[in-house]
DNA sequence: TAGATTGTTAATCGATTAACAATC
DNA sequence: TAGATTGTTAATCGATTAACAATC
């Protein structure tokens, strides 16, 4: 029903106003105008207005937004009701902090199992997560359905494995190698966590601004 | 000098150029046009024209860029010739992570010393890199000058930690806590990893590839 | 009711794409 | 030289901002 398209910028602010919804519900905030929303995001009021009117109509006019309701829409939105199952491929340290510090039950996300092929860990549980032999992923796979996989793994197999997983039906890869996934099934979505693509952009803005000091003494 | 301010949709791709034009001289490539590397990035040709035309005149007509003059140009661009000094906060799994897999060194930054409370890796060495207690930070920084710091720390905290280092001279913020930071100093630069971000964006993708099977029989 | 604030349409601004003369 | 491809100017497209009638 819904026809136009929602562009990814619009997409791509959604967690974050959810971050700030959940923060003023924790501070008792129960309703919020686009215009003071504004002021503590850096946000104009009219883009929020028009963020929120791709989805429906969430406010009433002469008060606001309810907090409340405005986090659930926006959790329903973000797919967070759909209770998405998610496994985790690769177990270094990397992984051991996303099954120990993220969270994925918060997001309403379903951790099912982590895969490696340290035989030290395998078998045992991290916060309540079993961990499997990786060459037992394949038939987990055909057993489980599976919507998300976090790719976790050394950069060298990322392709392979990103290909097989998704020969096997799942829907989602959440990348956190360095390499571009080439994977051929068009209906397999990935984001990706690029870290050097973030820090080489922190590096780039600190080079300017210095630059920017220095190259315009402009007296 | 160069006047015309460069969007931030310009500079977030420059990262991913690199990557490309890494994997390119990787296979011996020495030279691609616009038109080659626009098909297998997945861009216009003119967009990467007008890209690389922000920051100079790279390439040669008839005969496209040279990938290693791309490379170096590129790599000046993003900072990576100014060996930046880093150090990391938080040496929990994240943090070990960072340590041994991301590689600081081979973008060109200096990753100088972990700090943390835990007394157990304390005086300890992970990768080479020292980690300290915590509570000498303070007194390191004012020793040592330190362009980036990574915070990866318990986002109780993080507001505190990041108040303190820019207090201390720190230029910029490489932010893995899921808080919003609030620095008054407006010189500070952050970027942010906002994990659960990535992850929602990925989910709402999940939501509305599906619902938009299931929404449109269109018969 | 009067004031505040929405949802939406119109206006502006900026980013991407197309076109083409310059030139290797 | 002829063909290819750049750097850049102009045209198009899309996203943000402003304005305002509708209404709580």
């Amino acid at each position: 029903m819904k026809r136009a398209k929602i562009s990814n910028n619009v997409i791509r602010r959604l967690p974050r106003y959810l971050r700030k919804l959940n923060e003023l519900a924790f501070h008792g905030v129960d309703h919020i105008s686009s215009g003071e929303l504004g002021k503590q995001m850096s946000l104009t009021p009219s883009q929020i207005r028009q963020d929120f009117s791709c989805f429906g109509e969430f406010g009433q006019q002469g008060y606001g937004y309810s907090v409340e309701t405005l986090r659930s829409e926006l959790s329903t939105i973000l797919g967070m009701k759909r209770s998405y199952s998610v496994i985790l491929i690769g177990i270094g340290n990397l992984g051991h902090a996303l099954i120990k510090n993220f969270g994925f039950d918060r997001y309403g996300f379903r951790l099912l199992a982590g895969f490696d092929v340290d035989e030290a860990i395998i078998g045992t549980e991290f916060s309540g997560v079993p961990i499997h032999h990786a060459n037992t992923l394949q038939n987990f796979l055909q057993e489980n359905p599976v919507d998300i996989a976090v790719l976790a793994v050394p950069g060298n197999i990322a392709n392979s494995v990103a290909t097989m997983i998704s020969d096997c039906g799942v829907k989602g890869i959440w990348n956190f190698t360095n390499i571009e996934l080439a994977i051929e099934k068009p209906d397999v979505l990935v984001e990706n966590i690029h870290f050097s693509d973030s820090l080489l952009v922190l590096s780039y803005f600190l080079s300017n601004s210095t630059a920017k000091l220095e190259d315009e003494p402009e007296f």
